[in-house]
DNA sequence: AAAAAACTATGCTATTCAGCATACAAAATT
DNA sequence: AATTTTGTATGCTGAATAGCATAGTTTTTT
């Protein structure tokens, strides 16, 4: 089950914050039940209503959480990149889940039991602390987002979304170039809008010159000017 | 500070689970450190921006935590009654308030330092789970509003509104007349539309023999139709 | 490499909802 | 009790955005 040379790279790389909080014995009983898996493009990793049962860490790629709503729309709830943590809140609030997650690109993630996540809980004071700071600060950013969402125009809506982009997975090394390359439908399912209104509006943002796009390559040309219309439009 | 008389009755009422988690050494730090204040109506308790400082528990009246946005546009997040708590999570994840909270009628609160809090529950892994159970059930909660505020129309929006009063507030004894008395601008604010708009399609519902209205006097006259419409509307 | 499938771009139309105005009613204040 | 303020109801108009269609392009699969 285990591939000991992976969690030792993992291990090795510092597994941020969560793993230094942990004690050796704590450390091994992650490290035996610590399995990876690998996940293709766009395949699902779990879905809503499934019962939780694993703790994902993701390790490599990138993965999208979101909820389809009426009529196959779909709503990107959050982003994540290496090494974030997912799957947990559902375990933790006793119910099913009440979204999905899939890989965005060919991902590689770990996955622990909850119930090995919250026997070291019980025994580890930092841990409880890690997660009652990674849940308060997601629901600060969902209620953000929920205001961000129904009530900004879509310019604002696109604008906020390609910055979420910015700030999670950042640039290649020109500095410039989007390092994420997503269909226009998933713009639009993380800025609450279809599809067309997503290319449209991307559009216009290139004749404003704050963009470039070719295909999905995004070049952010005015970073200043996106983030003025994500804030006030 | 503290009202003794006001403490007891709380400590005789079952203070619901958190009382209960605590030893007796940590029932007396709170009741020494916990402080009675009486709100008036549309009295803010916090506001946005905000340093959190209080863990905030409802003893009497009704609480609604919003967000202003776009054009003084209020988005109501979240309803408490008693005996509910808030006001944490801000502190948990050590940022200035994103939300407001308000009183909706005239209102008794106990107020407790969060740093009371956070030192009980480095020493209480029943009061951490506690904490983790609320977070978590908050965020299920807030990503799946997420979806029905941006997805659904309005008369789904609003049915919703309506059928989440039904399930934080209740019945008067007549079973049938919502137990809050609401500004049509508030329920606007609950279900993400103008005051017209609330207006307008509660008059629909009257129309349609789902409620009937007398002043901020709703009553529920068919909620199977009520819930099916929050449901596919 | 060819074929199929999925995605992108753009125009046109329809629908939903917001904005505003007006009239009336109810509460709050003086 | 009179006056002011605030809230409710309804109609009309316009703006924002969704829906659909078509053509061309890119990506994926065989």
């Amino acid at each position: 089950m285990i591939k000991k040379s992976a969690l030792e790279n993992i291990i090795k790389e510092d597994l941020a914050e969560i793993w230094s909080i942990l004690t050796i014995e704590e450390k091994h009983l992650v490290a035996d039940n610590f399995v990876i898996h690998n996940f293709k493009k766009n395949q699902i990793i779990y879905a809503e209503n499934d019962e939780p049962e694993y703790l994902w860490c993701l390790l490599k790629g990138k993965v999208k959480m979101f909820k389809d709503g009426i009529g196959g729309r779909q709503q990107i709830l959050r982003l994540y990149r290496p090494i974030q943590y997912f799957g947990f809140r559902a375990y933790f609030a006793n119910e099913p889940y009440v979204s999905s997650t899939a890989a965005f690109e060919p991902s590689q993630l770990g996955a622990i039991s909850m119930k090995i996540v919250t026997q070291i809980i019980d025994q580890n004071r930092d841990l409880a602390w890690f997660f009652i700071h990674e849940l308060s600060k997601h629901l600060g950013g969902s209620d953000t987002k929920l205001v961000n969402l129904t009530q900004k125009h879509i310019r604002g809506r696109l604008a906020e979304a390609i910055t979420i982009l910015i700030d999670n997975y950042g640039f290649e090394d020109d500095g410039e170039t989007l390092k994420i390359y997503m269909a226009r439908e998933d713009l639009a399912n993380l800025s609450n809008m279809t599809t067309s209104n997503a290319i449209r509006t991307l559009s216009t943002f290139v004749n404003e010159r704050i963009i470039t796009v070719d295909g999905r390559r995004i070049k952010i040309v005015n970073e200043p000017a996106l983030r003025k219309i994500s804030k006030f439009g």
